[in-house]
DNA sequence: TACAAAATGACTCTTAAAGTCCGTTGTATT
DNA sequence: AATACAACGGACTTTAAGAGTCATTTTGTA
């Protein structure tokens, strides 16, 4: 997985909701679906192409059944 | 500063931000010049009656002088 | 204490973008 | 070929973000 100083907050959080789905072992529409978000939602945010809000983003990591602070406690979020 | 466990997510952002605002002595106008948005949004923002993006958040949180995961690396965002 | 200035709060309105919903296409895997 | 998952497109509804204005609170200082 990349990480490149600059890049865009977007695509580090897809990157981060998408290493979290996949340990979970679950699909985008599952995850959609525990995260009452719509199905190409999830395809669209985990591609980095969605400006996601704060309220989505919530609902997205509880979904993980991760804490806020451990969904951002990586290296591409410290600086 | 209060903490109740389903506390909406914009009010611990605002308290959050007004928080290290405090820190840095800062008044919200001139953070919202750093941030590059509206002196009233920083307003509303730390009173949680904004939703706000990822995008506008990472700037907010980059003129608070302070990483994502600092920001996040506080009681109420840990479950 | 009183006054001015600075800072913050509380609305309203507009528009650019967030988020939804339908279907279709691509790509493996069995 | 059939099933499951992911990517993509377009049309649509809802709301974030920005901006304006005025009221209120806080701060400093004479």
């Amino acid at each position: 997985m990349f990480d490149l100083p600059g890049m865009d907050i977007k695509l580090k959080i897809g990157q981060r909701i998408r290493e979290l789905r996949k340990e979970l072992e679950i699909s985008q529409e599952a995850l959609a679906y525990k995260a009452e978000v719509d199905r190409t939602y999830v395809t669209d945010v985990e591609n980095g192409r969605r400006n996601v809000s704060v309220e989505i983003l919530e609902r997205l990591i509880k979904a993980l059944d991760v804490s806020i602070t451990e969904f951002f406690n990586t290296k591409e979020f410290k600086k």
